[in-house]
DNA sequence: GTGAAAGCGCTAACAG
DNA sequence: CTGTTAGCGCTTTCAC
């Protein structure tokens, strides 16, 4: 490897055909491993640009060629296990694949989202991943990826918009199997505490304890449903809505591990036993689960894989592998993980 | 809010300048709020511009302009709890800025980094932050940055390079303070488990450890200093040590708070009181810090603050505010939070 | 197998 | 205040 220590200017295909004696167009199809140019040429091409140390423009050739290798992706926040787990997986296979990512958080609000999706369609992805804000109540600010037919692929947190893949888990089912496990567990008043309840995240996961609970013989009660961001500050309001229950809640579930290791936490300084009074299981396994004491049951929420396969399958789009027009759903499998916050 | 169904042809300042019967320049100029353009056309062409939808097309701007406004950020790994907060503090600056963030993560390996350097170079960031992976040993692949003069600068795990600016925290006396709490509790034979030693990071907080304990009349044993990568996997290396010393060990400095709760866990599995035999430290003030039982004492690390900070210092630069010679380096205030895991 | 030349869409120096 | 024009560096069609 040659330190470059002079300040040099950055040099083009057209310098390396002057010193070549070739024209640029030779320069360019052999930098592009062109069939049509022979192999001698090439390696002295190549071997010239290593020399020199040519870079190719990017600007330039996405100028020409009219894409630009790069994946957007809007996620509602970075800081979030979850997210970032998904993010390393699209990553992975974004750069296996020689793609670049331009990242934006919209931070919950459809405002920042709809400029996001603004600002990367200018930057020119050739295709986009979302997963979208808590706020956002529409999909129009997609349409133009669609209308441009740019692939745009939504994961865990999606829209239902016709032809468009999306790549979640089956939440209802998720939050039944947790519900019913609860109820299996001799719960006899189990509590829902989920994120806002527009997001399909969300109402899957209530719709699912509703289910579970009708399912068994339980009485669904629309009051034991608490809609919450999910932030662990906000551990009181679910303290208070226990402490004041009229009837005694034996079991909660919670759409966050954060949340719901917090609550263990706090319920346990007023007193209650965990799982003994109250049994708890969380969502996402997250480290923290398998931390906090008793350690946490919860719904395995495979994000790096959703990142793998949402990143495979905007690339098969992209490569032309696969029929845009046949919007395929991918639906991971999630799993119950049993821990000590609901032994008996 | 149009819903453009009509699969339209990508329009450009030509067409904008047609239907509008003005030159192409002065639509460009219009668009970017050039001062000589009267604010009447100027009115017309932006009106025009949102009735026909009209986006620029950054790649032409940006090879007539030779900038990309896209910073470039190499992390070691997307997936934790200290990058996505440094990186949720980058996007939001970056993205008040009109910036786009292209994000790469080494995977803590030399080459992936080398490549991704190389990428985002070709990709033509504005700017790079970088924080450097496990394996990473010299800066060669940096200095194309340097000599093209485009703003480079560490964070976290730092390289000195001069002129380069770096934002850090003083990880020496973070250590020196979290082993002279040890020490103050009454802890006689202080473990240390750190990353490692090669980076920045980890040596510096090994040489504050080795600080404390010489200056408060502590033998210092080298080996009681373990290397580790600090994944969960790996607690067993550290109970082995403890179980396996010659010499009880009564307190241990651990440089990442996810292993050190997974530590407290299992050395109470094995029949360790904690803080009561073994009293911990740990690193970070990741949310899991306050969700083991006990709680863990730590120190706080400013990561959401780390990347703003991040982001304005290299806006800063890129515009010009600060002039790039002078490299300034940030330290960045940590805190030492006493918990549970170290009470007498 | 290689070269000439016309763009890709936008910017900016220069002219008026 | 606005228009003309020459690039920015690469790709690609059409010739040879």
């Amino acid at each position: 490897m040659q330190s470059c220590t002079v300040n040099m200017k950055k040099i083009t295909i057209y310098d390396l055909a002057k010193s070549l004696n070739i024209s640029s167009a030779t320069v360019s199809r052999s930098l592009n491993n062109h069939p049509s140019i022979s192999s001698k040429t090439k390696k002295k091409v190549l071997a010239k640009a290593e020399e020199v140390g040519y870079r190719t423009n990017k600007f330039a050739s996405n100028l020409s060629k009219q894409k630009s290798n790069t994946i957007g992706v809007i996620v509602p926040k970075l800081n979030s296990y979850f997210v970032s787990s998904v993010l390393s997986g699209i990553e992975k296979i974004a750069n296996d694949n020689g793609y670049n990512l331009i990242i934006s958080q919209s931070l919950e609000s459809k405002d920042k989202e709809i400029l996001n999706a603004k600002t990367l369609y200018d930057s020119g992805v050739d295709a986009l991943l979302a997963s979208i804000a808590y706020e956002t109540d529409n999909y129009n600010h997609f349409m133009r990826y669609i209308d441009q037919k740019i692939p745009l692929l939504f994961f865990d947190r999606i829209f239902d918009i016709p032809n468009c893949p999306i790549i979640a888990i089956d939440n209802e089912s998720a939050a039944y199997e947790a519900t019913k496990h609860l109820i299996d567990q001799g719960c006899k008043n189990i509590v829902h505490v989920g994120g806002d309840f527009k997001r399909n995240v969300y109402i899957d996961r209530k719709n699912g304890y509703e289910k579970a609970l009708k399912a068994h013989k339980h009485v669904f009660y629309e009051s034991n449903c608490l809609e919450h961001n999910l932030k662990p500050e906000n551990v009181e309001k679910v303290i208070e809505f226990v402490k004041n229950a009229k009837k005694k809640v034996d079991g909660i579930f919670i759409s966050g591990d954060t949340l719901a290791a917090h609550c263990v936490k706090a319920l346990q300084n007023i007193g209650y036993k965990i799982p003994k009074d109250i049994k708890i299981v969380g969502f996402n396994n997250d480290p923290i689960s398998t931390v906090v004491n008793p350690t946490l049951s919860t719904i395995e929420y495979p994000g790096y894989k959703m990142g793998v396969l949402a990143g495979q399958s905007i690339i098969n789009h992209l490569k032309g592998n696969i029929n845009i027009e046949s919007a395929n759903s991918i639906i991971l499998k999630h799993k119950l993980i049993i821990r000590e916050s609901t032994k008996n």
